[in-house]
DNA sequence: AACCCCTATGTGATTTTATAACATTTAAGG
DNA sequence: CCTTAAATGTTATAAAATCACATAGGGGTT
């Protein structure tokens, strides 16, 4: 399976809903994190680096369990902790987020920059986009602070239906 | 167990983080639920009746099997299914809310009118205070529908520290 | 009241998600 | 090399959620 999403006229969408070019996708941010890591003296073992790779391959939510027949079918061990501590790992560094609403995982596309991040999910296809918003970060952060709360982590996740699916249902 | 939490000066605090009258807080709710139930023909039976009361008896999120423990002590039946279909019918209609990031759950502060709830989250003690936010659910909406995609829910939850132990921790 | 139907409850078994504990291997620095 | 810390493999278990099916209650109707 290779490239390409559905096409869309050129509006501001998340990567996740818009036509790009997928596999360069995945193989740019795999290069970027493999740098990061590299620069950070992390290490990037093979099944992180294959648990990150499954995640890019779709922008979708895997459970950890689906990730794991993966890692099995790929050759590595396949008892629940060899999947959950390499997310661990992907997520302490930015390279994946935890979906909790799916009590899933997805890549994140665009980590270095650290953000709080906010997604879409579609309940159709189960495509999950995340969006840019600096903005919601600060608000969030507003409110928090008139009450007193001093916020460490963010969980922001609206279900609904994406572009693609509502289009198809329309027809 | 009775009354009061802790005081604070007159600001403008989520209930759950403010000094208020806990005992009305509950009773008040209750009713409001049994009007709000006989007006639309819903039934509050006495297991959801037992499980809103439980959660309204704490500012704080509780797991499905945690209610069931006190659904037993109640005289209730004691197997998962139990809590979760009280569960259901009280956030089908608004009465609790699942927290997403805990698996857990807490009675909602201001049911009738519709509302996507934002929540703080002490990871210290544990407290949930639910969030007026009118302002973030336009923001969400705003920022979706440019990308074309429609909410339907939303999941917004912020982890951190409460006034309360943030004080606590200063001292 | 006797009946029906629909909804809610009780209960046992199972599935899905996540972690604990401990042995073994691997990689990096002295 | 050799030590040490980090990462992996594996067994077992905990925690969260659902399935399936039997039983009971609460309105309506006759």
């Amino acid at each position: 399976m290779t490239s390409n999403r559905s096409v869309q006229s050129g509006e501001e969408k998340p990567v996740a809903f818009a036509e790009h070019d997928h596999d360069a996708c995945v193989t740019e941010t795999l290069a970027a994190a493999d740098a990061h890591c590299s620069r950070n003296n992390l290490r990037l073992t093979p099944v992180r680096r294959k648990v990150l790779e499954i995640l890019l391959q779709r922008h979708q939510a895997l459970g950890a369990y689906a990730i794991l027949d993966l890692l099995r079918e790929a050759g590595f061990g396949s008892q629940p902790p060899v999947a959950y501590r390499a997310l661990d790992f992907l997520a302490k560094n930015g390279f994946v987020h935890k979906i909790e609403r799916l009590n899933a995982f997805v890549a994140c596309v665009h980590p270095e920059e650290t953000h709080s991040p906010a997604f879409m999910i579609c309940r159709m296809c189960d495509a999950v986009a995340e969006a840019h918003s600096t903005g919601l970060g600060n608000y969030l952060a507003g409110a928090a602070n008139s009450a007193g709360f001093q916020i460490e982590r963010t969980v922001v996740e609206a279900e609904g239906v994406c572009p693609d699916c509502a289009g198809a249902a329309a027809t």
